[in-house]
DNA sequence: GTTGAGCGTT
């Protein structure tokens, strides 16, 4: 598809302005927030149906409807709490909720054999449901496997089933369950007020736009930072703490892989966790009180 | 080129 703009205004009834797509016809979310600032998706119109539809979003790139943008006025969403009258913890909440109700983590393999790929652990637990990752952890030097990895499935049923039992791969008996961070982090209590997030087990392959554009649709990102050298995580500041706080703990999938979200740590802190400290330690631990 | 309880390059 040859480059074009797309028509996108604030509401139907405002003058649109003309937005450039991509060489394959896509538009990226962030060059839709570059002229509407805090924007998290499109919507428009159905010409047939006179009801309003959803663009399809993908990782921050917007996809055409039937492949074709047409002449249609696109109008710009914007994070609900940015937009709508709600209530101050809404936002927070609708994520916690959600989490606490039928949320999927990443399940921990251990005892794999050496010899077992991640194609042989996707072809076996797609039998129990849709496999959206799975992992074999490796050797960095040699690429022998250690012998355990991750999967994580998009049914909380599924889950539920690969836990309670043991599963026979490749010839030797392995166990399926929630990593320890998971079970620290189901302790952790009131979140701080924190805009920015830890994103852990990155890839090399991932950029700060890519993060940028993934993050997007939670809310709006003032700051991307990945350190360099590659150290496997970054840094991700939202405008708004509560989309920061909300997305703390989450397992979520960002080109394939799984990062795994935090609290930002402030820098100068021993090695454990403030959730690991105030579980063990008898002084709770003191959220510094200015922290960007 | 080995191994067999564990926990994902903060």
């Amino acid at each position: 598809m040859a480059e074009l703009y797309i028509r996108v205004a604030e509401d139907e009834n405002e003058e649109p302005m003309e937005i450039p797509s991509e060489d394959d016809g896509t538009v990226l979310l962030s060059t839709v927030a570059a002229q509407f600032p805090g924007a998290c998706g499109l919507r428009y119109r159905n010409p047939v149906s006179q009801c309003m539809r959803g663009v399809r979003l993908v990782e921050g790139i917007l996809h055409a409807p039937e492949n074709d943008w047409g002449s249609l006025v696109y109008v710009v969403n914007y994070p609900k709490d940015n937009k709508r009258k709600m209530d101050e913890m809404d936002a927070a909440s609708a994520v916690k909720m959600k989490r606490s109700i039928e949320k999927t983590s990443d399940l921990i393999i251990l005892g794999l054999p050496w010899k077992t790929s991640e194609q042989d652990l996707k072809d076996y637990f797609a039998t129990f449901g849709e496999v959206i990752m799975v992992q074999v952890k490796r050797d960095v030097k040699t690429g022998n496997s250690k012998g355990f990895g991750f999967v994580r499935f998009t049914e909380y049923e599924t889950q539920s089933k690969v836990i309670s039992q043991r599963h026979m791969i490749d010839g030797r008996w392995c166990d399926c369950k929630l990593p320890n961070s998971k079970v620290f982090n189901q302790c952790l209590g009131s979140p701080m007020r924190s805009r920015k997030i830890f994103v852990g087990r990155c890839t090399e392959d991932i950029t700060t736009d890519e993060l940028r554009q993934f993050f997007m649709q939670y809310g709006e990102v003032t700051d991307v930072f990945i350190p360099k050298p590659f150290r496997a995580f970054a840094f991700v500041t939202f405008a708004d703490d509560q989309v920061a706080s909300a997305l703390c703990g989450e397992d979520l999938i960002i080109k394939g892989v799984s990062v795994h979200i935090s609290n930002a740590e402030p820098k100068h802190n021993n090695s454990r966790s403030p959730s690991l400290a105030a579980m063990f330690d008898q002084t709770p631990y003191q959220y510094p009180s200015s922290h960007v």
